[in-house]
DNA sequence: GCAAAAGTGTTTAGGTTACACCCATGG
DNA sequence: CCATGGGTGTAACCTAAACACTTTTGC
């Protein structure tokens, strides 16, 4: 279904969708302790891309950014927001967009609508790693997850966009309570300790973030228990529907 | 100065700027204990709006929105930040801008560039009300100061915008400790907690405000004192330079 | 039994609220 | 001298930090 766009991405004229304008996200997933970002890889080129798109003439801004998430990881219903427009005029770097295009057999005329300056809106998006399927776009080769302190040198200011959005992340973790997203439907008080310490890239004190936490009301105790380590069960915990 | 640029907003292309990207500017003044923005007014149509431009081919889009703010107020080196990216393709309505335009003897083609679909990026202001030089711009006809609570029908969704703006500020107010720049230079507690309370739209606790702020250490008492009415001398405040 | 992780109780510290009191000034 | 707004002291209150203790489980 996401054919008829990306045939659209890739044409020639960039027509159907609004010029000088993009979408940039930062997909943020947290697996085996480590906060992870996913990127697109072009193997021919050695360069490696925020996921990204364009905004359809009949489309909302926020409905583009969606459809992006959506084609990049089968998922809906996921926490995403704006963070910043990226819109220097020195962040207009066409070198390796030509490289990757060149990569694919498709020498691009130097006024081709995607060399062009870009003005783009970025945002941020928490999904649940277990549940995200990548899946690369149609001038990508794949699309993969990389650990957010181990992540190799992004085309144009993609790095930049990825540090601001952790940025927004750690500030928004406490007074919005988005964490969870990054989290399975249910989890252990530990597996949200470790997730803020991640992000926070700081320890936290053990029976003050569970009293915090409990005391904030938005979470619920599922009955069940864990099975595994050599030690008491913890509970499980899920976050409340009811807001 | 802003003449070369005025023309140009008015050209028949749109050529020099950036297609289908504006910008928006709330500029939140403070006088009278009121909150005020800043609007543009066409006297011939009844329209308001807020203040905006468009980015020109080679300018950053802070550098659009810092040369928007200084072209209606006179005013550099104030606090200017983004907030929010409104693209819904609902917004497009181009009715008020022919009625604009047509007010001024000038009846646009149908795809005249002003009249396609623009995304805007909102940002906002805060100046100091006593130093803003209001000054309409090439296509309205006066530039004034409107209560916020008192504010007439805005054209398009600059109406949402503000309330955005306001959301905004009044989450950040506490947090980046902004609330300065709305004010004078040297300034008693009480001008700074009635602004307080203004923002947020409710009373505080003038003792608990006071240690708030002292204890903040970005407040330096300067020690001259005030002048004027029947009760002790307040001390006058400044923010302090070294952050 | 012991180590490890989980959950909770208790004490302490720091900040906020509420209330009180004194200060300066103009009428 | 008193009403008014400004500044600070004090105690109550609340939340968070620090520490301790108990529970559960696999080895």
């Amino acid at each position: 279904m996401s054919n008829e766009f990306e045939k659209q991405e890739m044409n020639v004229t960039g027509e159907g969708f609004l010029p000088g304008l993009a979408i940039d996200t930062v997909i943020f997933g947290f697996h085996d302790n480590k906060l992870k970002v996913l990127l697109l890889t072009y193997k021919n080129t050695g360069l490696f891309a925020l996921p990204g798109g364009f905004i359809r003439i009949n489309e909302d801004v926020n409905e583009a950014a969606r459809r992006v998430l959506y084609s990049r990881t089968g998922l809906i219903d996921i926490f995403l927001d704006q963070f910043y427009v990226f819109g220097d005029k020195s962040r207009h770097d066409i070198a390796p967009l030509k490289t990757i295009m060149q990569a694919r057999e498709f020498t691009p005329d130097d006024n081709h609508w995607l060399l062009k300056r870009f003005v783009s809106i970025g945002f941020y998006a928490l999904v649940d790693f277990t549940k995200a399927i990548p899946t690369p776009d149609s001038i990508s080769d794949s699309c993969d997850w990389f650990e957010l302190d181990d992540l190799p040198v992004l085309m144009q200011d993609h790095r930049q966009i990825i540090d601001k959005a952790l940025q927004t992340l750690q500030t928004n973790l406490d007074h919005k309570l988005i964490g969870f997203n990054l989290l399975s439907e249910n989890f252990t008080m530990g597996d949200l300790q470790s997730l803020y310490e991640t992000i926070l890239n700081k320890k936290l004190i053990r029976a003050a973030f569970q009293r915090k936490m409990l005391s904030s009301g938005i979470l619920e105790r599922v009955a069940k228990k864990w099975t595994g380590g050599a030690h008491k069960a913890p509970y499980l915990y899920r976050f409340m529907a009811g807001r």
